[in-house]
RNA sequence: GGGCCCAUGGUCUAGUGGUUAUGACAUCUCGUUUACACCGAGAAGAUCCUCGGUUCGAAUCCGAGUGGGCCCACCA
């Protein structure tokens, strides 16, 4: 029997704490395991309503598989990695990372962490969320964070698995160089920024023949041109193969020839390739075996092959550089243009292309195995997949993994200063090799000199699977537990999360990391603008957890829209509307709740078409709930409370479960109170998944159980019902439509009730129908329902 | 240049060949307190983006276009 008057965000409250207390935990003995690899969300800034949102969805899912009788590995992680907390480091304390010294500048980083990383944790706690374990340490299904010593030390020793494998080498190529970060990313890490620019017309001379003219947007590169192109159908410089351009103010020949890869349309059709504009020259010089000649320098300003140019900043460069060709009358004119400039994803930076050592790690060798997998794996929604397929065929170089960086796993390697060996780490511990090394010196007694730089984040990030379960420490599980059965994620990710752990796994383990990848869009603002602290339209979901709560919250997170297929706007006022039907759950089950059942029921006609819909219910939601559709189930479970069970059923049994003039024999009264309590507790386990706590507290006060530890209802044998439940509603909806348009009130007595044969269906629910509408009903020749007042 | 997704009342959303086009939120009217005023009954509000085609019949299928969003790519 439910006490309270009606359920409050008190009640909420006081359940999502005691859950803190005794989480859901993770049994590795168990038959059946449902394993979740939940992206670890970055711990310097708080989760933002669109994180909640998702982090719901991944609930939904755990809470459903663990009542359809698995244990659900659902592990709470922090990303603790990388440059973002590096930036917080540098922002809040005022400092530079290469003037404080590195122990210096980890301490500063260590600091950050150690005050930011619980305000994501408590967002989690209060929205409900059910993780194997709200605890931190190294057992599975406990919370980790990726820059902990268990955690680096994985990392490091796959590194050392794949060096071993021959996976991995060090060689100078060209990088893309951010300057902002001062390091070298990879192509996964840039993204693009539209943005006007000039396009300068610049005279060459060419031996023998008339000037050309050239159109480029990297002057200041002029230095490094090392041939001038046309397009093979460009009749208009078809005299020019083979002849020879003159770089102005340098005075060196450059070859010109014809290529495809020149637009007749664009500038004046003539491209100069330089060393390095951009990824097209690169991928140019790389086909066509050219030797570049690098102009920019890692700090950014040119080196001494642009001579008179040398010393200076890129953008200095291109103003002097202007002025001297303006001076010489070569500067024809100037347009503008638009072109997409590759910026570094996490700073927002400009890439130069500059010539770098650095570590790589193979993947061009395998990108048919990954084509393969990425086919293989089921994606939800399917369309996502395309995401994935396109990004794998368009790489073009291996992955550099190392970074100039600081807060993230070091590489574990050393280089003898005397002979060049290099000397790796041992597993089994996690090195820091600028300051210890795992052998006093090197074989030929030359001094080892330890690796300062460290790993791509996404090295680390792209194991989190094999971390979670058990890889390297505890491979009885592993073996048991691997493939991961789900990875949840971002579609903005897919390129370098998802690509890059499929790629690590199937290196480390020949097996595809995944069963199935279930991939989200994003959470818009009021506005339909995407959330992101550098827009500051960032919604905090404390606040709206604290208006509304986490019920109303996960309700609407699932019947706004199907959040796999695409962009969620939020919206406080329907969050705020999602509240009505709890309260109607909730009015709902007092009500039930205020019946109890005695002796032994018989299902009438009503009852036995009530139990029917209720089975197909849980048929439908099954199904749906098992491809991670939660959208439709949602909507059809809400709809069913407000119109059907409520407004239909409630009303026309009400008579019989109350039974107060014995109209109803003992056995049928029992069969309505049967009836309302079977459907009632369905319904609430249906929602369980989505509204974890009102419907744990119904379910608690009246059936004195924990909900969520109740399997998923089974399907009965359906009942051979003659009734339509259409057919119900629509007398229904009549009878009282009538009743009202003469100011009568719902329950007032007619004289009798003439039903049109179509509806002779419901002749099963007669009793039940006269006693709700008070009348006597017969079936005759009418055309439509009449009434006698 | 290639590819993907989306387009339905003020807002959001359902609807994959035949419906008076679903529902929610918001608006308006009337009513009601023994499950529920975070309630009930009802009203108004939609050229289902445009134009063609297939079909007896199209919001739904096909084609083209327009407008959004996104991904990839060798726009100097």
């Amino acid at each position: 029997m439910l006490k309270e008057k009606t359920w409050t965000l008190k009640q909420e409250g006081e359940i999502t704490k005691d859950w803190l207390k005794n989480p859901y935990g993770f049994d590795k003995k168990a038959k059946k395991i449902y394993s979740i690899d939940t992206p670890p969300p970055y711990v310097n800034t708080p989760i933002h309503a669109g994180q909640a949102v998702t982090y719901c969805y991944m609930d939904f899912f755990a809470r459903y598989k663990r009542s359809k009788g698995y244990s659900v590995l659902f592990p709470l992680g922090l990303d603790r990695n990388g440059l973002p907390i590096e930036h917080a480091a540098e922002k809040k304390f005022k400092i530079r990372a290469e003037n404080v010294g590195r122990d210096k500048f980890l301490e500063y980083c260590r600091k950050v962490l150690e005050e930011s990383s619980d305000i994501s944790i408590r967002t989690f706690a209060r929205l409900g969320i059910s993780f194997s374990s709200y605890k931190f340490g190294g057992e599975i299904g406990e919370g980790y964070h990726t820059d902990s010593e268990n955690y680096r030390k994985l990392t490091q020793e796959t590194f050392i698995d794949l060096w071993n494998a021959g996976l991995i080498y060090e060689e100078r190529k060209v990088s893309n160089y951010c300057l902002g970060c001062k390091t070298t990313i990879a192509d996964a890490e840039i993204i693009y920024e539209e943005r006007a620019t000039d396009l300068y017309h610049i005279k060459f001379k060419v031996e023998q023949g008339k000037d050309i003219v050239i159109a480029t947007t990297r002057p200041e590169l002029l230095c490094s041109c090392a041939v001038v192109l046309y397009n093979p159908s460009d009749k208009r410089y078809k005299q020019l193969r083979g002849k020879h351009a003159i770089l102005p103010l340098y005075d060196r020949e450059v070859l010109i020839k014809p290529h495809p890869i020149a637009k007749p349309k664009f500038g004046t059709g003539l491209v100069m390739m330089c060393s390095f504009g951009d990824l097209t020259d690169i991928r140019f010089f790389r086909e066509e075996g050219l030797r570049p000649r690098i102009a920019i320098n890692i700090d950014g300003k040119m080196n001494k092959n642009a001579d008179f140019l040398e010393g200076l900043s890129v953008k200095e460069a291109r103003k002097e550089i202007l002025k001297r060709l303006k001076e010489a009358g070569l500067l024809v004119k100037t347009e503008k243009t638009k072109q997409r400039a590759p910026i570094c994803e996490r700073s927002k930076d400009k890439i130069e292309f500059i010539l770098l050592k650095e570590y790589y790690l193979k993947q061009l060798n395998f990108k048919e195995k990954i084509l393969r997998i990425a086919k293989k794996v089921n994606f939800y929604d399917e369309n996502s997949r395309q995401i994935l397929l396109d990004w794998i065929n368009g790489l073009s170089e291996d992955w550099p993994l190392s970074r100039r960086r600081y807060y993230a796993t070091p590489i574990p390697i050393w280089k003898c200063k005397k002979c060049g060996e290099k000397v790796l780490g041992k597993k089994g511990k996690y090195w820091q090799p600028w300051k210890e090394s795992p052998q006093k010196a090197c074989k030929c007694g030359g001094k080892l000199e330890g690796e300062a730089r460290v790993f791509d984040t996404w090295f680390d990030s792209s194991i989190s699977p094999l971390y979670i379960l058990g890889y390297g420490r505890d491979s009885a599980f592993f073996k048991k537990a691997f493939p991961c059965s789900l990875r949840p994620q971002g579609k903005e990710i897919v390129r370098t999360w998802l690509y890059y752990t499929l790629l690590r796994s199937y290196q480390l383990t020949k097996k595809t990391a995944f069963k199935d990848v279930w991939i989200n869009f994003h959470i818009l603002d009021a506005k339909g603008k995407k959330m992101s602290s550098s827009l500051g339209n960032v919604v905090d979901p404390i606040k709206i957890l604290e208006k509304h709560g986490s019920e109303a919250f996960r309700l609407w997170a699932a019947i706004e829209g199907n959040i796999a297929r695409q962009d969620l706007r939020i919206s406080e006022e329907k969050i705020a509307g999602e509240f009505k039907t709890l309260i109607k759950l909730w009015n709902v089950s007092k009500f039930v709740s205020s019946f109890k059942l005695k002796g032994q029921p018989k299902l009438t006609e009503t009852d036995r078409l009530m139990m029917n819909y209720m089975d197909s219910l849980v048929e439908f939601a099954d199904k749906n709930y098992a491809e991670y559709n939660f959208f439709e189930p949602a909507h059809k479970l809400r709809h069913f409370l407000w119109e059907i069970f409520a407004s239909h059923y409630l009303e026309l049994v009400k008579a019989r479960a109350y039974n107060t003039d014995m109209r109803f024999s003992k056995e049928e009264q029992g069969g309505a109170i049967f009836t309302l309590h079977s459907c009632l507790r369905g319904l609430l386990k249906l929602f369980s998944p989505i509204i974890p706590a009102i419907t744990y507290k119904i379910y608690k006060e009246i059936y004195n159980g924990n909900i969520h530890n109740e399997d998923f209802p089974k399907t009965v044998r359906p009942f051979k019902v003659k009734a339509k439940l259409e057919s119900l509603l629509e007398v229904n909806s009549k009878i009282w439509k009538a009743k009202k348009d003469k100011g009568l009130s719902l329950k007032a007595a007619v004289k009798r009730i003439d039903l049109p044969k179509r509806y002779e269906n419901l002749k099963g629910l007669l009793p039940d129908l006269e006693a709700a509408h008070n009348t006597d009903i017969v079936f005759s020749a009418v055309k439509e329902i009449r009434i006698k007042f």
